[in-house]
DNA sequence: ACAAATATGTAATAGTATTACAATAACAAT
DNA sequence: ATTGTTATTGTAATACTATTACATATTTGT
């Protein structure tokens, strides 16, 4: 890997077939929800799903919901590179729905307390789960 | 359930037994593992476990790990009632290490996010990966 | 004592992820 | 252009995690 930036057409072709599954979903999907979408495209077994789930994610390009087992698109263009320790989810319980956010003050008391406890920081898993602002409306 | 606390003499011999071996443990145990330690007191099947880790977890009395799909005895005779939203662990990557905090400088961020983006927020998962203070020094 | 609710036992199945091995394609350096 | 190297793909088998369904027993409240 000579660059640290990635965009489509630096991937493989099964890398691309399980990031246009995902970009085009409008929410999570599971890895095997993936494998049978890309069935008709020739995929057989999960490990070419996970497989390529694993460079993508390594790439910045999909996250992993590890409270869903499920990984989405990331919405945010600049996730690639440091920002692993930054990203967080709202996870709507009733629709289902994931939003991905990136907040400042919580990125700065996690660092603050990682340092203040020595704990060298790779990457957060923050996901939060409740209701969002559509199904409490409703 | 009459009371809002539980100690020991609360739970069933089930949920005596996996509480006991989570306790017993020095980090997190898969449900597949407590399954194992627990065959020679008569478990048979995966469903006592999980059984008894839905009430534990419910009762606060153990967490689960989302990024490990593994369970620990909850550290803070607190995290029983409200603090679904505040707990968080770090989890060390070289040594598996797990510790259990509560920073208030992150519950507060999270909620103040939470406000801020009207997202009624019941529970938080929050995992920080990364290598401890101990496996650093080596 | 009885009904209702809770807890348990057991088997089967569903869902998620990895190991192992073989083959192929991409690519840099001679 | 060939060779050696690395990355990617294909396939099968297996391991790990969790739930559904159904039967039985125990506890609790009245």
């Amino acid at each position: 890997m000579t660059k640290h930036t990635h965009d489509v057409s630096d991937l493989t072709k099964n890398q691309a077939l399980v990031m246009n599954a995902l970009s085009s979903a409008n929410g999570p999907l599971s890895a095997y929800t993936i494998l049978d979408e890309l069935r008709e495209h020739g995929f057989r077994a999960p490990l070419q799903v996970y497989r390529a789930l694993d460079k993508l994610v390594e790439f910045g390009l999909v996250h992993r919901l590890e409270s869903l087992n499920a990984f989405v698109a990331c919405r945010h263009p600049s996730c690639e590179g440091e920002s692993k320790e930054a990203v967080l989810f709202t996870i709507c319980e009733k629709c289902g729905n994931v939003q991905e956010l990136i907040s400042e003050s919580v990125v700065k008391s996690l660092k603050g307390l990682a340092e203040e406890i020595e704990f060298s920081l790779k990457e957060s898993v923050i996901e939060l789960r409740g209701i969002c602002t559509d199904c409490k409306a409703a």
